[in-house]
DNA sequence: TGCGGTGAATTTTTT
DNA sequence: ATTCACCGCA
């Protein structure tokens, strides 16, 4: 992963001047429009480029960094480029490696600011009070520390789990704030005991020689803020700066930026603030709108014009965004004039949402109403949320349609991988104390919850970590039985384990050693359930990783910052992804599945952040649109179920804002929901089955519902046909009766199996056997649709 | 100590 | 629905 030698390049860095070297030629500057290339000509002084969706964002960005250097204007080392995702990273590297070729000598400073970070606090480790082989927590282990302090601290943690103070945490460090500098405002969080937690939480992680993800930041910018001259040796190393993603950067990353740029303010920010879909993280709008406050006298460049989609989809995305009201305003053009409109569905319920589009992917791969036959490569399902991805896994599994799903858990986040890490943590550094609580009872060997006490006492006596601690247990008898011969096995195993590492034994064999005496591969040999198979494979997969790497200790000090979802297979498959997964992608054609209000927008995002959170849902809507090419298909279900339970649900406010001159509509309003105009009660949260039956109704009269009525006559045969549901066929008798066939809002339709005063028991079709109050259910002839 | 039953919680996700 | 954590029992 890291191609730097580090320190050779900080010392070269250090030692070169920017002399100006000859200029080259620059035929990558004849592929860009004048957009683009003011955008790579503009090299000094603060530029901000604004870069919409398909608008070859990354065909300008990775031009400009040639174009520096082509130029003269710096040497490789003296131009950092940030990204944030790792892959963004690679990408980049493989791009301006390509466009480089091999004349010129070393690459830019590639990497995301975690990775860069992780560089920098090495070298400076022990003004943060750390030594410079201090490991890197992941999210569990944070977790697990955090418990043992909120138990400690005497804190019920059932009413305030670690969990939510670990989130706590999270979003001071995103914020820059260290203990000592958390707002009032903030001190009542977590029981008014946040701020302590986290001042003990910080001191454990010094003890321990350990970070989490958000000091990495975090400690940078303290070291800045309080070394001038730490801060000026990094100024002179980075005289350019370019950042990818800006919309994406918290507070903590800004002001990183900010330290490191605002002397030479050579800082090229390249973002779309209309893509911002991270906030809940952290991530602030507000950076890049203010952009221009923060720079003065910035050049401001906006890239406009796509090369991705047609213009029915452009229309669309801009109509949609343009609700939003704070944005820096971009007008998405492009030469195009052909082109499919959007379509938009209506479904029953998620289960014939997820048969549809399956049944339209197999027939866009044969090739329909006049389109080629299309890879299902160039197709993708992008969801809201990932439960929704499991209609579509299981609807494409029994029709055999490949697929594959892009996100989900991650490898190193896997239980079994994780274990195996602490093992060969403990091997190498014997007083990670957190890896060695994870493994020292897995596989269960006996040493359970009194043992772990006891060991933990005798480390705390002594002064030591858990291993030593265990050690010193042992030899003064204080734990025998089983626990004692196992603690035993443990302890000389990891003794001759350390000592073939000292050896030099091959890390790949010590790997495989470890694994198989310590009992764990075994563990998953002798595990019957379905999935032990996989995780065995999955070990393979990590002992194979390693040879990548020279030695243990190498490896684990990156896997911690490195996600990788490798296992790429060449066959045919359609994606199925989450929105976000999708920022950044595109493909010629693109479901968008669940548009139903609560779900998308998600109900939580509403009212955790109201119309901040709204908004950032709707730049999530536009992220989806803007992915696709050629085809873009929306589509709702007027039933879901959400957590086993049978809802009724509302096409999204979004479709509402949709531009109807640019979308084809398959289903008629009000079929299984309605499409534009159902006026319902959206400001309510919770709404009777009753109430929405009669608001829908009353959708029958609004102007959007005659606006679509007529509409959809004009399209005779039209593909409406495919949606209506067999069901509606009428067979009209008195409801309430034993044997009635009646309708009911969240359970559909059903048969009257039992009635006990005004409550029926129904065996309905989808939902199965339910006792329902009387009035809320109707005979299917009054069905309001 | 470890298993099995019951109850509560449940977006989005990178590093 | 499904998962996950915790409690009670062997």
């Amino acid at each position: 992963m890291t191609d730097h030698d580090d320190s050779r390049l900080f010392e070269q860095a250090a030692s070169l001047s920017a002399r100006a070297m000859a200029a080259r030629p620059t035929p990558y500057l004849d592929a860009l429009n004048p957009a683009q290339r003011a955008a790579v000509e503009t090299l000094d002084g603060p530029v901000l480029m604004l870069a919409g969706a398909g608008t070859g964002k990354t065909r300008a960005l990775t031009a400009r960094l040639v174009h520096l250097l082509n130029m003269g204007r710096a040497r490789p080392n003296e131009i950092l480029a940030v990204t944030f995702t790792n892959k963004a990273a690679r990408e980049m590297k493989t791009r301006v490696a390509e466009m480089l070729g091999e004349t010129v000598e070393g690459l830019p400073w590639m990497g995301t600011f975690h990775s860069l970070c992780v560089k920098i606090l090495r070298r400076h480790a022990e003004l943060a009070g750390l030594k410079s082989n201090f490991t890197i927590l992941d999210t569990d282990d944070q977790i697990r520390l955090l418990k043992q302090l909120i138990q400690a601290a005497g804190i019920d943690d059932k009413r305030w789990p670690a969990r939510m103070m670990a989130g706590i945490i999270d979003n001071w460090k995103n914020r820059a704030l260290t203990p000592e500098n958390v707002p009032a405002a903030d001190a009542a969080l977590f029981n008014h005991r946040g701020t302590e937690i986290y001042e003990q939480y910080q001191q454990r992680l010094r003890v321990l020689n350990a970070v989490d993800f958000g000091d990495l930041l975090l400690h940078v910018v303290t070291i800045f803020q309080r070394h001038d001259d730490v801060l000026a040796q990094y100024r002179r190393w980075f005289r350019y700066i370019l950042v990818d993603e800006y919309q994406d950067t918290n507070v903590a990353q800004y002001l990183w930026l900010r330290l490191l740029a605002s002397e030479h303010r050579n800082i090229c920010c390249v973002g779309d603030d209309d893509q911002s879909i991270y906030g809940w993280r952290g991530a602030e709008v507000g950076n890049i709108l203010r952009f221009e406050q923060d720079f003065p006298g910035a050049t401001v460049i906006r890239l406009e014009q796509n090369y991705r989609s047609t213009p029915h989809i452009l229309a669309a995305a801009s109509a949609l965004i343009a609700a939003n009201e704070s944005r820096l305003g971009k007008t998405l053009w492009t030469d195009r004039q052909d082109g499919d409109k959007l379509r938009l569905i209506g479904h029953w319920d998620g289960e014939d949402e997820a048969r549809w589009i399956g049944e339209e992917i197999e027939a866009m791969q044969r090739g329909t109403r006049g389109h080629a036959p299309m890879s299902l490569d160039d197709m993708a399902i992008l969801v809201r949320a990932s439960h929704q991805m499991r209609a579509f896994e299981d609807r494409f599994l029994s029709i055999g349609l490949p697929y594959r799903v892009i996100g989900g858990p991650r490898f190193y986040e896997r239980m079994e991988i994780r274990d195996a890490m602490a093992y060969f943590r403990v091997t190498v550094s014997p007083d990670d104390d957190l890896a060695f609580e994870r493994i020292v009872n897995t596989p269960k060997r006996g040493i359970g919850d009194v043992a772990q006490r006891k060991i933990a006492q005798a480390a705390r006596d002594n002064g030591v970590g858990l291993l030593e601690g265990a050690r010193i247990l042992l030899d003064a008898g204080g734990l025998g039985g089983k626990a004692g011969k196992e603690l035993r096995v443990l302890l000389d195993g990891f003794a001759r384990w350390s000592a073939m590492m000292r050896a030099g034994e091959n890390h790949i064999a010590l790997a495989e050693t470890i694994l198989d005496e310590s009992g764990y591969t075994a563990h998953w040999q002798n595990d019957k359930s379905p999935d032990a198979a996989g995780r065995l494979e999955n070990l393979k997969e990590l002992v194979k990783a390693l040879e990548e790497f020279e030695n243990l200790q190498g490896f684990l000090e990156h896997v911690a910052l490195i996600m990788e979802n490798e296992s790429e297979d060449a066959s045919e498959k359609v994606s199925i992804m989450t929105l976000h997964a999708a920022k950044g992608l595109e493909f010629p054609a693109v479901f968008l599945p669940g548009w139903e209000d609560g779900l998308f927008p998600s109900q939580r995002s509403m009212d955790e952040t109201g119309l901040k959170g709204l908004e950032e849902e709707r730049r999530l809507a536009y992220v989806g649109i803007t992915r696709a090419g050629e085809f873009c298909t929306i589509s709702f279900a007027a039933n879901r179920r959400v957590y086993g339970q049978w809802q009724a649900q509302i096409p999204s406010r979004f479709i509402d804002e949709l531009p109807e001159d640019h979308v084809e509509v398959l289903t008629p309003p009000g079929l299984y929901g309605g499409g534009y105009g159902a006026a319902a009660p959206r400001a309510e949260r919770k709404v009777s089955a009753l109430e929405e039956r009669v608001a829908r109704a009353d959708a029958y009269n609004s102007p959007g519902w005659k606006r679509m009525q007529s509409r959809t006559r004009q399209r005779p045969g039209g593909a409406a046909a495919v949606v209506i549901d067999q069901r509606a066929a009428p067979a009209a008798e008195p409801a309430h009766e034993i044997g009635a066939r009646i309708f009911h809002q969240k359970f559909g339709y059903g048969r009257v199996t039992a009635v006990e005063g005004d409550k029926l028991t129904v065996d309905f079709e989808k939902a199965g056997e339910k006792k329902v109050v009387a009035s809320f259910v109707t005979g299917e002839d009054e069905v309001p649709f």
